[in-house]
DNA sequence: GTCTATAATTCGATAGAC
DNA sequence: GTCTATCGAATTATAGAC
């Protein structure tokens, strides 16, 4: 274990446990992992969590602010942008989810997971509802450039294709006995793919 | 608390228990969930629960098993028919599906939560990629009816248009401040819409 | 079958040596 | 800073009275 890991042994014990909290709450939440869980992954000392974090919460704290950041913050400098189209827009979200997802593949389900629990941070209340991307669809809308129908409606859809795929990757592996490397390609298909199928559904009615 | 419940004093313990545990269960998972708060939900003993079911594992495999038939069963019959078109197993899945979810709106996330840890049982392994569904979607794609891709592609927008809302539905409660009405109405919404998206969806290209 | 009391184990956290 | 040892609370499970 020693031989293979010497990277692991120059970086500081503070910085294993982030980088090992950071793995196991992200895959299976707070409750299911133990602090002895992530003293293990990490290589260290049980005491030496609490030595710098005081506690498993202030640990998750950080961990859950570091992924709900990743989430939704890559996105609002897109969907802010008041010199691009729709049609923009579009594909840079798709573009920007699957590459932060494929590196993140676990994000979705932890961020969503958690939001049923804990109530949202002000930081991000209304940061989709006022964005001028919901402005531009709600004035096609009136112009009658896009079907009359909740302009929350086109967000989900964008959001929703983009990212269910890896929400539903343990249904993709186990009833389509999909591997890895068919997921990427499927994904890699799908980012082409999306934006026609937004430009398509939205000329119905 | 005992006036207003009379019905649940009417079953019977076991089924109590079940009950509590269904409800604990499929909103929190496993980990979050302490014996304790299941006798508690409903109403009985603690020591009734092992009395019944031996372990909190073995109540919960119940629960899961239960939860994996409601969400996968409920469409084979649909998926498997000989006599209906895609654009009808399209509409016919949207419906049920929606229908199902309005009134078990956790499943979705505790039943991919799950798949995520547990490997899927036989029961369901390649029920979908072998399903009627599926091979009358790959003839078309070789008939040039649809476009040429993934077959997975088409299933996975299917399901994802319809089941993503209520995985984001958190997400849309935020970010959104939308509430259970809205919500309710959103679905109804798409209930209408997905077919009509997915059959302009299909003709890309 | 249902309850009280408690055993057995797990888990988060800390004291104290080095 | 890091470790060993251990405490105390929480939690699952069981023994035994009724």
């Amino acid at each position: 274990m020693k031989t293979a890991k010497t990277k692991k042994s120059e970086e500081s014990a503070e910085q294993k446990i982030i980088e090992a909290a950071r793995k196991l709450f992200t895959e299976k939440g707070f409750d299911s992992v133990k602090t002895r869980d992530i003293a293990n992954e990490a290589g260290i000392n049980l005491a030496l969590l609490n030595y710098y974090f005081r506690s498993k919460e202030k640990l998750f704290e950080i961990i859950m602010a570091e992924n709900m950041q990743k989430f939704f913050m890559s996105i609002v400098g897109i969907i802010n942008n008041e010199e691009t189209s729709i049609k923009e827009k579009v594909q840079q979200l798709v573009d920007r989810y699957i590459d932060m997802l494929l590196h993140n593949p676990e994000l979705p389900i932890f961020v969503l997971s958690h939001m049923k629990t804990t109530p949202g941070r002000a930081e991000f209340q209304g940061r989709f509802k006022e964005s001028y991307f919901m402005k531009q669809i709600q004035k096609a809308i009136k112009k009658g450039k896009l079907p009359s129908m909740s302009p929350v409606n086109f967000m989900v859809n964008v959001v929703g294709l983009t990212i269910f795929p890896f929400i539903g990757r343990p249904m993709l592996k186990n009833i389509h006995s999909m591997d890895d490397k068919q997921f990427v390609a499927l994904m890699e298909e799908r980012r082409k793919l999306i934006p026609e199928w937004i430009e398509a559904m939205m000329k119905v009615k």
